[in-house]
DNA sequence: GTGTAATGCTATTGG
DNA sequence: AGCATTACAC
């Protein structure tokens, strides 16, 4: 108690120093536990977030607290999980103390901050500040090279397989010349068939060396080394973090584990925010047990538990509980709410993919015309993205705008992969994956076997593909003059690029580069609606680079000291492009963020909405195939499905379908163990599961037709199941029954919008729509299947 | 070396 | 079903 007082009291003594927007008493926002944890600004602190509980809140007022206190903004770090929330949070914080002071504070995602620093400090690993950043797809491309340099089958060691134990060997800090020399490894690949593995791993580093690149867990790996290697380097980020907040700590894996150790060992001023019920990253190396230990590593921890839960209904929040009940493995802590008890959890049931996503698209608009609300309070989320294209079908048939989030984001289409390897090549031009991506596109006359004399040369020589490029006379290579004359134009024109860099802006460059390097033109020139869209893709990347040139020069003034004056340049730009997503993209208009949000659960991590749809509740599904055969992948399954329940405020709805496309080919699917697990009381329809077990009959390996009385002979059981189903999917047509003969011009009664006139009719019975113009709610669109309308 | 047809692989989640 | 790589004709 006499610690809150006293940081209070400093608090008010700052007050005199920003007069007009201290006003608002931020700790007053706060409930105790909340502003216990704000306050508690010193020393390791923990805190266990329940979903809802006002997390981000906390964390926001806890560094908007420090600033008050006096901290410079320059000595706190904060680690986010998406370079959005930093952004939104930063906004928040500018909010509460003004512009000038959030501008200097480290706030990121890890990889961002920490590829930062790697700029800053490459020369001490053998990089340059300008290094490249692979993606994993150049990643994989680059392991299939050193397969087929190696002779290896890329049957054995497929190369998604291959990235991915690279990967966690590096997220388990395990270098290459380790993995080689550790016994208890190599045979556990040589168990596995694939003892060339390591191999595989020393060859690939090598080359991602040579080329100036690093890939995404470089970014982390390679930050351990620097602050193990260079003491003088650790001392330096140790006295500038002074405050050090992680969020999501249950999703970090031990690479981050050991920089946050590191960083906070000087004044263990470490806050990590989390909760395990969370966890959904496993894949990727997160360890729960980063959190779990927290204790161990910090015996002096001050620990708060945020358990109110402010954003959903009881209902909600109690099923949610109900669910991760039957995890074993748990930090206890009760969330609760004292919002409304609200709607029970919707199920609905379908035959196929596409009359989920129909059921779906009618569900939302039903909500609308029921309830006024827009678009972006629902959500539609899924397990796994090819699942979104069955709710899009609908979706577009609904005349519901919508937005996918994830998925094939922007930055991994070909055609902006294609510019930006120009890019990166005009910055890094050892960049071996970009180099190879464009030295024949757009068709310039240098062909695989030229590629290949190079390649040879390079290996031979230990050198880049680039290096070979710069000095081919000296290479004494085996290839014609004409081709060697084209080589020349390309390493001429890359120069070119290179040179240019400091002279214009990104715009400029990336402008010129796109029509010198013959981009522009070859998109331009495909007329087809996919080669349309792809030149709009560059021009959308374009205006990008222009918002990027056109930035007010104090707005990016304050980042870091060095470039002073060239912040504009596109090696700048280059350097956080990697690292983008699509959800950093910026959409302030009104129109682009009124859209239904679609997107798989873990994408939704964070987020919240009014209105939510959980779709693909089906064993092998969801929970995943793959997580069936053992108890901790299956928990994160369930801790997947808690999350997908929080993130919903009013209302849930469940669905799954009976059987479903994959890879071109129908299957048959049971309902979801996780419906089951769902106590009925949280359930709208009592009696909703009592025929789920009847569909296991149903086969529908031979059908792809959507009218159940078709698929089966009547006679068997499953055809009668079928036969209810449809008919239950049919009962909303027919309730309207009495607005069959509704004619324009007639006068209506609307439940909710009041009296109006009919002014148009479309579609056919029961799937027509009616425009209405009301007296006092203007003109609506309603279905008049669903619409509450009354003819007067 | 380039363009098109055939083949084969994929889809668990992501920075 | 859709995309990427490969095979083969020009």
């Amino acid at each position: 108690m006499h610690k809150i007082h006293t940081a209070k009291k400093v608090f008010l003594s700052k007050i005199k120093t920003y007069i007009p927007t201290i006003l608002k008493n931020y700790l007053e926002e706060l409930n105790t536990v909340q502003r216990q944890a704000v306050e508690c600004t010193e020393g390791p602190v923990m805190i266990i977030a329940g979903a809802g509980s006002g997390k981000t809140r906390v964390l926001t007022y806890r560094i908007a607290h420090l600033l008050h206190k006096g901290v410079d903004p320059f000595n706190i770090l904060s680690l986010t999980f998406t370079n959005k929330a930093a952004r939104e949070m930063k906004e928040r914080i500018k909010q509460i103390v003004g512009g000038s002071e959030s501008k200097n504070l480290w706030m990121g995602t890890f990889h961002s901050v920490f590829a930062k620093i790697l700029r800053f400090e490459a020369e001490k690993l053998g990089y340059t500040s300008n290094f490249s950043i692979y993606d994993s797809d150049d990643s994989k491309s680059l392991i299939r090279d050193i397969l087929k340099e190696q002779n290896l089958d890329d049957k054995i060691y497929k190369p998604a397989v291959v990235l991915n134990r690279i990967s966690s060997a590096k997220n388990n800090l395990i270098s290459a010349a380790a993995y080689l020399s550790n016994p208890q490894v190599q045979e556990e690949d040589r168990m596995a068939a694939k003892p060339k593995l390591g191999l595989i791993y020393d060859i690939y580093s090598k080359r991602c060396f040579k080329a100036g690149a690093m890939d995404f867990d470089d970014l982390l790996y390679k930050t351990n080394v620097l602050l193990r290697d260079f003491p003088e380097v650790l001392h330096k980020y140790q006295h500038k973090f002074k405050y050090i907040m992680v969020d999501e700590y249950q999703d970090t894996n031990f690479s981050q584990y050991v920089i946050v150790k590191q960083l906070a060992a000087l004044n263990e001023n470490i806050c990590v925010v989390g909760d395990d019920a969370q966890s959904i990253y496993s894949f990727r190396g997160a360890n729960i047990q980063n959190i779990l230990n927290f204790e161990k590593d910090y015996p002096d921890l001050n620990t708060f538990k945020l358990e109110q839960n402010y954003r959903s209904t009881q209902t909600i929040v109690n099923a949610a509980n109900n669910i991760i009940a039957n995890n074993k493995e748990q930090i206890k802590k009760l969330t609760w709410t004292s919002n409304a008890s609200g709607e029970r959890i919707k199920i609905l049931k379908a035959l196929s993919d596409n009359e989920e996503g129909r059921q779906v698209a009618n569900a939302i608009f039903e909500t609308q015309m029921n309830q006024q609300c827009k678009n972006n309070d629902f959500a539609i989320l899924y397990r796994t993205n090819a699942q979104s294209r069955a709710m899009e079908e609908a979706l577009r048939k609904q005349n519901i705008p919508y937005r996918i989030y994830g998925g094939l984001s922007f930055y991994q289409r070909k055609e902006i992969k294609d510019i930006l390897a120009y890019f990166r090549l005009a910055v890094n031009s050892h960049d071996e994956e970009s180099l190879k991506r464009v030295i024949n596109y757009p068709a310039r006359g240098i062909g695989n076997t030229t590629i290949e004399k190079i390649n040879i040369a390079a290996a031979d020589n230990d050198v880049s593909l680039w290096t070979v490029f710069e000095n081919l006379k000296d290479f004494k290579l085996d290839i014609n003059t004409n081709t060697i004359a084209r080589l020349d134009d390309f390493a001429t024109l890359i120069k070119s690029f290179t040179t240019m860099l400091n002279t214009r802006n990104a715009y400029d460059l990336g402008h010129y580069i796109a029509s010198e390097s013959g981009i522009l033109k070859d998109l331009y020139v495909d007329k087809t609606p996919e080669g349309v869209s792809r030149y709009e893709n560059l021009q959308e990347l374009l205006n990008g680079l222009k918002e990027f040139s056109e930035q007010d020069a104090n707005e990016s003034e304050s980042d870091n000291e060095v470039e002073a004056n060239a912040k504009n340049t596109l090696n700048v730009f280059m350097e956080d492009v990697a690292l983008y997503t699509d959800s950093d993209k910026k959409q302030d208009d009104e129109e682009s963020r009124n859209r239904v949000a679609l997107m798989t659960i873990h994408a939704s991590k964070g987020l919240e909405f009014p209105y939510v749809f959980i779709t693909g509740l089906e064993e092998n599904l969801f929970p995943s195939q793959s997580a069936l055969h053992n108890r901790s992948d299956l928990e994160e399954e369930r801790r997947l499905f808690y999350v997908a329940l929080t993130r919903a405020e009013k209302k849930v709805t469940l669905s799954h379908a009976a059987t479903r496309y994959h890879w071109g080919k129908l299957n048959s699917c049971e309902p979801s163990r996780f419906i089951d697990e769902l106590d009925e009381q949280y359930l709208e329809v009592a009696d909703s599961k009592k025929n789920n077990g009847q569909w296991k009959s149903f086969n529908a390996n031979n059908s792809n037709n959507t009218i159940a009385s078709k698929i089966v002979p009547k006679s068997t059981p499953a055809a009668k199941n079928l036969v209810k189903l449809s008919a239950v999917a049919n009962t909303n047509n027919f309730n309207n029954a009495h607005l069959k003969n509704l004619q324009i011009g007639m006068n209506v009664q609307h439940e909710r919008f009041g009296m109006g006139k009919v002014t148009q009719i479309e579609g056919v019975f029961p799937n027509n729509k009616a425009t209405v113009l009301f007296q006092n709610a203007g003109e609506k669109q309603l279905v008049l299947k669903f619409a509450k309308l009354t003819i007067i």
